[in-house]
DNA sequence: CAAGGCATGTAAATCGTTACATGATTTA
DNA sequence: TAAATCATGTAACGATTTACATGCCTTG
């Protein structure tokens, strides 16, 4: 699994708590790798009861006691191990989009084209995104001009992103002129 | 649930068996959705309860039963409503190369190079099987030069398969460029 | 005063993969 | 003779989401 070393890659920096880390990994991760919180507890449980990471309580007046987990040494030859083993098969996606659009051959015309439009918003959104706020995000993590290690990865980690919008973006354009061309002026079975 | 879709998808054209539709969805969806025969099997059960699908046993001899289903109206109805509603929303994926790559920045510069190297090998691999053998697989299908609905909703989210696969490797030759190029010989930290 | 942030979790349900079980026929 | 194809499924496990539960403090 995979959330197990998304947990131990951001505890490599500093310790944090479960909630911090459903935070940062929302900041950073989330377009390739997201959790929601009650996955994010009991895998800390697990992984502590391996010895790849330990808590630290922290009382606190009117909330729950904070618990603070560092990695263990343990825990960050687990991480490199993983980080440095080869993944040699394609990203496993599932894409709805590509899936309607798939099996939207016997449909109207202008039923495919609001499809494709409303995904042409949602995308140029995301595009957006990617250029200014995460691009910002990573400028002020990096302190000075020279990226260290973390923000060019960070960094090149965005780029994916903004690539992918961009492709995304054009290939809805192009989709939508292919259907508005072609014969059929309503529907065709 | 969106495997209970596609399978009424693949059931508009023809009556299938659950052996059938995991060969075609294999053959075409595969690289956006995909299931195992044991997940097929028993959601093909829930539609046919649900009165979706309908089933023949045609017995054989050594084999068992062929099961083959068919479309009800019903079912005909759903699927169109489910594929005319649109998807406001970005589609979540799940990526480790991306994963890895972002918790990579401690790694040492050939580690992280060869990773790199790994994926770019995946993706051109990937990417001459859009370019050839799928595209081949549709030209089959679409009976003249001139692409009838299915046919080219099908060739439309081939082209997005491919353009994804030529954004993945362009970005995977610029990122390998970027980490070479940085100051650090060996390890930063 | 309602909504959201802080902070922890559990429970139930769903979705998906891997392993198991059977057994004939065909291909390498 | 071992592996693959045909053809059905179940069982167990793992991953993920949604809903529930508590309770204070701050912001709009």
């Amino acid at each position: 699994m995979s959330l197990e070393y998304s947990l131990l890659g951001f505890l490599q920096y500093h310790p944090m708590t479960g909630y911090d880390l459903k935070k940062v990994l929302d900041e950073s991760t989330q377009f390739f790798w997201h959790a929601e919180l009650s996955q994010i507890y009991p895998e800390l449980k697990r992984l502590e009861q391996k010895g790849c990471i330990e808590s630290e309580s922290l009382p606190q007046e009117g909330k729950p006691d904070k618990k603070v987990y560092s990695i263990t040494p343990q825990g960050r030859n687990e991480l490199h191990a993983w980080l440095a083993e080869p993944v040699d098969e394609v990203p496993a996606i599932k894409n709805q989009v590509l899936l309607k659009l798939f099996f939207s051959g016997t449909l109207q015309k202008d039923e495919i084209c609001s499809q494709l439009r409303c995904q042409l918003e949602v995308q140029r959104a995301l595009l957006k995104r990617f250029q200014q706020d995460t691009s910002q995000k990573i400028r002020s993590v990096s302190e000075t001009e020279s990226m260290t290690g973390p923000a060019l990865m960070w960094e090149i980690v965005r780029r994916y992103g903004e690539a992918q919008a961009v492709m995304t973006v054009r290939w809805l354009e192009e989709s939508l002129a292919s259907v508005e061309q072609t014969a059929k002026s309503d529907r065709e079975d």
